[in-house]
DNA sequence: GTCTATACACTGATAGAC
DNA sequence: GTCTATCAGTGTATAGAC
C-alpha cells in the first residue's frame, strides 16, 4: 500500500535527520524546527510519529544501537595464539570505534545525557561494551598458561584501557595533551597479559 | 574599596550558581534566567561580568579545574613496595573521582561538550589525567624488577582501565549492565603489573 | 555596578484544512 | 498522514534608570 510505503519512508527520513542534528548539537541544542527542515518534513509529521522530542530521541538511539552491531559483537569466539589474538582484537577495537565519526559523536552524546537518559547509556553498554568483554573474558578463561586469577576483571582492565585511550584521543580529542601512538598502547596492553 | 569587594562577591556567586545549573542541565539546557535566579542576581549583572553565556561557561570550567586539584595531582612521588603503592594509588583514584558528584557531573559535561568546547576538555585532561599518568609512569620507571618495556604506555593502560571502570560504574551508572566490584578491578590491575 | 523592563527570535507543541 | 498556520512560553541579550 502506498500509505505504508510513504509512512515508512518519512519515518526513516525523520530518524536520519534527527540523528544528524542530535549528534551534532546535543539533545537540548537540537530544535524540532531544524530536525523537520533537515528531514524534509513538517514538524507536525514528526510529532505524529514520535509523540514528542523525548520520544524521537529515544527511538533514534535505540535504532542506532540495534542497527550498528559493535565491531566486537559480530565476532566469533576467539581462537589461536594469545599474542596474535589479543593484538588483532585490540587493533579492531581501537580502529573501528575510533574511526567512525557517528560512533564517536554518539558516545559523547550518550555520556553527556547519561544522567537525564540513563536507559540510553545502558542500551549502549549492552550493545557495545558487554559483548566485547564477554568474548575476551571467555578467551582468557581458556588460556590457563596465562595464569589469570580473575578473567572477567582482567578483561575489564584490558578493554577499559583500550577504550579509555580512544576516549582521550578521539572522543575528546586530547591527543595533544597526553600524546601516545596507537601501537604503543596496544603492545603495552598485550605485554601486561602475556608476562 | 567597597565596589571591589561587592563585585568580587557577585562574581563568585554567579560562578557558583552557574556551576550548579550547568552541571545539572548541561550547556544548552541551562538558561541565563535560571542562573540569575540561582545566583541571586539579575541577568544584566551576569552579562556585565561575563559578556555572554559562552564566556560564563568558559570562566566557570577553568575556575573549577584550577581550584580543585586532582586527588593525584597533590601527591608526592610514589615510594615503597609496588603492590602496596599501586593498590593505594588505585583505591585513591577510584574513590576520590568516583564519590564526588560534582566531579562526575563535570566529566559528563566535559565529554558531552567536547566537540563544541575542545579547550575545556584539554584543560580537564591537563589538570586531572596528566598528573596521575606522570606520577605512575615515573614510579614504574624506577622499578626495573617489574620488567616493563614501555612505562608510559603501561601507565596509560593501568590508569585508563581504572578510569574506564569509574566511567561505566559511576559516570554513566552502568553498574547493572556489567557489574563488577571495586576490589576485583583493583586487584586485577595490580596483578597485571606485578606478574 | 546593579537593577527593572523589555526587545525580539525561537522553542516545543497543536488545531484544523486537505 | 501530512501540511500550514499559529499558540503560549521561554531563550539570549540589551536599554535605560538609579
Amino acid at each position: 500500500m502506498t500509505s505504508e510505503r510513504e509512512a515508512s519512508g518519512k519515518h526513516d527520513r525523520i530518524l536520519e535527520g534527527a540523528m544528524q542534528e542530535f549528534l551534532q548539537r546535543g539533545y537540548a541544542g537540537t530544535s524540532m524546527d531544524r530536525v523537520a527542515s533537515t528531514a524534509g518534513v513538517s514538524k507536525a509529521t514528526i510529532y505524529s510519529h514520535f509523540g514528542d522530542k523525548e520520544g524521537l530521541f529515544k527511538a533514534l538511539v535505540q535504532q542506532f544501537a540495534q542497527s550498528k552491531l559493535g565491531p566486537i559483537q559480530r565476532q566469533q569466539p576467539l581462537t589461536g595464539e594469545p599474542e596474535q589474538v589479543l593484538r588483532e582484537f585490540a587493533q579492531t577495537l581501537i580502529d573501528e570505534t575510533g574511526s567512525d565519526p557517528d560512533h564517536l559523536a554518539l558516545v559523547r552524546l550518550m555520556i553527556g545525557e547519561s544522567s537525564r537518559f540513563p536507559q540510553l547509556a545502558q542500551t549502549f553498554l549492552r550493545h557495545f561494551l558487554k559483548p566485547g568483554l564477554e568474548v575476551i573474558s571467555e578467551y582468557l578463561k581458556e588460556q590457563p598458561q596465562l595464569q589469570i586469577d580473575d578473567p572477567e576483571a582482567t578483561a575489564r582492565v584490558f578493554v577499559g584501557g583500550l577504550i579509555h585511550y580512544v576516549m582521550v584521543d578521539k572522543i575528546i580529542e586530547g591527543g595533544e595533551v597526553v600524546p601516545l601512538r596507537r601501537d604503543r598502547i596496544i603492545e603495552a596492553a598485550i605485554a601486561l597479559l602475556l608476562s
